[in-house]
DNA sequence: ACGTAACTGAAACGACTGTTTCAGTGCCGC
DNA sequence: GCGGCACTGAAACAGTCGTTTCAGTTACGT
């Protein structure tokens, strides 16, 4: 069986992650084909030739972001042995909190808002899947005796509801202080 | 001196209404005028001759909805004498979590994450209004030794996030049960 | 050298966008 | 009756949208 997107060819990727540029800057909500198009230097023509639509080309420009949202989650429950969730819960963090990830951070909040309003076409699905593989990431930072059963989820639910939640704040108010102290307040509460 | 919307006549709010009810069934991204006015018995000229331009009638929508939200806010702190944090936290999961409110919340997700990634036009600082409303909802809920100061701000935004966290994740998953067990988790937490 | 495939430019297509122009309604105070 | 005001319908405006058509150009295997 082929791959879905046939063969990703290298002038494709090398668009691709120019957009992407473009994307994490802009925002996808009102992405529009000739202004993209001019800002990396080619034209709407090649755009529909390599991804086929606009609909295409934003599912590539969706898969590339969550690419690096994999590679995130995979750093998470990278040091060797899962150590439990508070430990994972303070990496995530970090890397959320830093500065140089607030534009990928806004775009995938776009994407995952935009999902849950506008359930077909190129964003289905994009906020339950999300949700999906951060609980899937957080379920293999717990201990085997801690991971399966129901309590178990509650506290990944729980631990991926003070990310996220904490994770809005930061973008709508920059006021990082304010916003690591809550989580570090959250990482105490946990630990005792 | 006048108020921004100089009168806002009886035909005006009639019609908003009705296109209150439309945006909160088919969202604000793709929003047009044409559809819309189809949509509620009136016509693209009527619309702009009464809120002057889409960006109006985007801004008198989003203002309707936040009219929504501050009635919310108000019902977190009403029962007489503000009794802290966890029952506040409580009360407003309660109505975040009832499925006929979804549509408004979902409008609400959409309007946030766009003002983040758009930070010009109608939908302007809506996310920071929103999150400055909500920590000073919740301030109101706390006892007095508690509001002031750093720590207090910090107890507000972490229950803000565990909020919003817990909102996105049943706005993308549906699933009640889990979701609301990990804010009765937090809440046990937060008893202790 | 030739054919074939990948890629590209220019221009047009029809549909849709917000907005404007012009021409009216109906109603209310005088 | 009449002037003005709030509101409305029909049609057109200029612009943008995604997409298509047609005509190439380049590079490479054979």
């Amino acid at each position: 069986m082929p791959q879905r997107t046939p063969t990703p060819s290298a002038r494709q990727t090398e668009l691709l992650e120019a957009a992407y540029a473009y994307a994490l800057a802009h925002g996808l909500a009102d992405l529009s084909l000739r202004p993209l198009a001019e800002a990396i230097g080619s034209s709407p023509r090649v755009l529909l030739f390599l991804f086929g639509s606009k609909d295409g080309l934003v599912r590539a420009l969706l898969a590339r972001a969550r690419a690096d949202e994999v590679a995130l989650l995979g750093r998470a429950r990278e040091p060797e042995a899962p150590v439990g969730l508070v430990p994972a819960v303070e990496r995530v963090w970090a890397w959320l909190a830093a500065e140089e990830h607030r534009p990928l951070l806004r775009l995938w909040a776009e994407a995952y808002t935009r999902s849950l309003v506008e359930p077909d076409g190129a964003w289905a699905g994009f906020a339950r899947a999300t949700v999906e593989d951060w609980l899937a990431a957080l379920a293999d930072c717990q201990p085997p005796s801690e991971r399966d059963g129901e309590a178990g989820a509650v506290r990944r639910t729980l631990a991926l509801a003070v990310l996220r939640g904490a994770l809005l704040d930061l973008l709508a108010t920059d006021d990082e202080r304010r916003v690591s102290a809550a989580v570090a307040h959250q990482l105490a509460l946990l630990r005792s």
